[in-house]
Order: C-alpha cells, then sequence, then structure tokens
DNA sequence: CACATTCTATACCAATCGGTCCATAATTGT
DNA sequence: ACAATTATGGACCGATTGGTATAGAATGTG
C-alpha cells in the first residue's frame, strides 16, 4: 500500500529517552533529538506529532522499562520492606551508572518556563498517584509490622518520597551510588525490621 | 562627573532575584528581567555585564538575605536542635509563601543544558560546602546528644541535605507547608532529644 | 556655558527555538 | 507497469534567545 518505515520505532525511542533523561524537557532541543534518532525533522513529526507528542512517548517508554520495579515493591509484605525496597530501586535507577544520573520525570518537571507548565502539571499528578499508593499501601501492610511509632502512613510515605526526590537530585549532582545507600540505610534505622 | 544611575541597584536586584527564583536560570529571559526590574538592556548590561553577571549577584542576595538562618541553625548545641533547626527554616523559606516556592539554586542547578554547566557546577559547590560544615558540626555536637545508633556524621548530614532538596523540590510541587513540617517530623523521629 | 562623561533608548545582530511545507523517493496493491 | 500512498530530505518560517552598537539625553566639573 505504501512505503513503510526506515526505522525501529522503539529503537528512536530509546534514543529520545536518552537524550531527555539527560537535558530535561526544554533541554532536549529537536537538534540533539534528530542527531541522537538519526532521523530527520520530517519523519520525527510524521511519526510522533510534536515535540511533546515524542515526550509522552518517552515517558511511557520510562515508566514501562525503567519503573516496573515499584509495583514489586508495593507487593511486599511490610512497610520497611517495601521503603528499602523503593529506595534501592531507585538509587539503582539513579544512580546505577547504566543509564543517565537522576530522575527522566523531575529532570523534566523542574523545568521552568511558563510554556511546559502543562508538562509539569501532569508529571505531578503521576508522582502524586503513586505517593497514594504507597500510603495506603503502607496502611495495609502496617498490621504485619508497625511504621516507627508516631508516624502515620501519610506521613511515612510522603517521607519516603521526599527522600526519593532528594536522591533523585543529589543523584543528577553526582552523588556516589554509595552515597545514596547509606541515605537509605539512615532513613530507615527507626523502621521495625518485621 | 558624570551622570548619576537613575535606579536602585538593590531595588533591581530584589526583582531579579524573584524572577530567577519563579523561572530558574534559564528559563528567566532577559525580557522577563527587564520588565521585573524596570529597566532597559543597555542599563542591566552596563549594571551587571551580563545575564550570568546578574545572576551571581542574585545568587549573593539569595545567600545573604535568606540562607543567614542556617548559622543559626550550625550555631544549636545537638544534632537534633541542629536539623531540626535547618529543616524549620528550610520549610519555611521554600514553603512559606513569602517568596515563590521552592528553592532558587536547586531551581538554577537542575537546568539541564550544557551552557549552564559551569553554573550547575559552582552551585553544586556551594551545596557540597554546606554538607561537610553541617557533617562537621554534627561531629562537634554528637558528645553533646547522640546521633541515632548506627548513624555516623557523615550519614546524617548527607540524609539531611537530601531531605532537604526533597523537601524543595515538593515545595516547588505546591507542597503544602503542613505537609513538609510532617516531612520534617517524621525524619526526625528516632534523634536523640536531648 | 562648554565639555567630558555616563547614562538610557532603540534598532539591530546572529543563532537557535519548535514547527511547516513541498518536492522527491520508495514501496505496495492492482 | 501504473497509480496510490507514504516516508524522506531539506528549505523555509516567525518568534525568541542573549548580546551589541549607536545615537542622544542628562549630569557634574572646569
Amino acid at each position: 500500500m505504501a512505503r513503510p518505515r526506515e526505522f525501529d520505532e522503539d529503537e528512536v525511542l530509546q534514543a529520545a529517552l536518552r537524550v531527555f533523561w539527560e537535558k530535561g524537557y526544554e533541554g532536549a532541543s529537536l537538534g540533539d533529538l534528530q542527531e541522537a534518532m538519526g532521523l530527520t525533522k520530517s519523519s520525527l513529526y510524521k511519526a510522533f506529532g510534536s515535540k511533546e507528542g515524542l515526550f509522552w512517548r518517552v515517558v511511557e517508554l520510562y515508566n514501562r522499562d525503567f519503573l516496573g520495579f515499584r509495583l514489586d515493591a508495593l507487593a511486599e509484605p511490610t512497610p520497611r520492606r517495601i521503603a528499602e525496597r523503593l529506595l534501592h530501586g531507585m538509587t539503582e535507577l539513579h544512580n546505577g551508572g547504566r543509564t543517565p544520573n537522576g530522575c527522566l520525570e523531575l529532570n523534566a518537571a523542574l523545568a521552568c518556563s511558563t510554556v511546559t507548565e502543562p508538562i509539569r502539571q501532569e508529571l505531578l499528578r503521576n508522582r502524586e498517584r503513586f505517593r497514594r499508593e504507597l500510603r495506603d499501601r503502607f496502611e495495609e501492610t502496617m498490621a504485619a509490622a508497625s511504621l516507627p511509632p508516631g508516624m502515620t502512613s501519610d506521613d511515612a510515605a510522603s517521607f519516603i518520597i521526599s527522600l526519593i526526590q532528594g536522591l533523585a537530585v543529589q543523584a543528577k549532582a553526582g552523588v556516589s551510588p554509595e552515597t545514596a545507600r547509606q541515605v537509605a540505610r539512615a532513613a530507615l534505622l527507626s523502621w521495625p525490621e518485621s
């Protein structure tokens, strides 16, 4: 019927993922993306519609390929185990060296210009949704092993999320994985083992 | 000898401060700055040399006017008191509502483009310097009141810094001051009172 | 008053931004 | 083989970026 695509969509999305990850949404220019993806502007726009369209496809890929471990973490039976696995996975992801440092979504979400405000909002909604999932899961599992005395499931979820954000910032700044691990360990010192 | 300046330098710097705070370094365009400062481009360049020159003057102002409380915090006699006061001050600053949300330096430092890399590096150096000061001060004061068992002064400093970064991100995202306070409280639950 | 100096205003600059358009090349169904 | 359809390459677009050059207005000193 017609001429077929000359590139593999998943492959070029992977390339775009790295660019957005390293440079953030605004920091990644179309030129950067073209170069990394090996596409001309027309192909890019034909396939993804716009820079923002491409970005959302990339976020989708990011969630699928790199954030899957969050579900495993939530499946753990105690708050501490959940938090441990979450922090460990995040550290591995943000600081592991196999991917660009820091968090793709955070890097993009902290862009400040007014034009990207809708993108920021959407990413914030994602984060808040996960925070609530985490809180609910803490609530469910705190029968099996309590939270530190004086900490509600809501406190705990906000605390862990804040810490993850902080570690992502540090990761982007180039802090060593060891330091990140120590911080995670320190944060959970008072969380009952089982 | 010559025509005197028609604007008050400190006043226009305050205006520029707010712009950079809200929009980050790259997000703040010269147009934004001109408008807020009430200056034309030529006056601006005559007075500050370049956008980057202006930015450093602003950072100087930021440290002087908004980060002074860090010294008071470091002067507290126990690790917990230091951490409490630090977190409280940061929350007040990032989330208090009297100034733009989030941290000026963080907002600027997370800009990703390659052209601003030197700026990022410099801001990171500032942050690391403060982390060391905090660690040393923990070391000094842990005789008066110990850290949580199993936590070294280095762990503690990295932990607090990470948490501050995380809270700054949350603040920028619009999280309520109450939530920020709860996170701070939760983080210090296991820190000996005195 | 005149002159030197330094301000301000405005036009202008090249580079880059995201995005569009169109002519051409390539492929498939008939 | 031909028509229909789609992808590609590249020229082009207006807007915006940080920054400069130039001209004129305002001021202090002789």
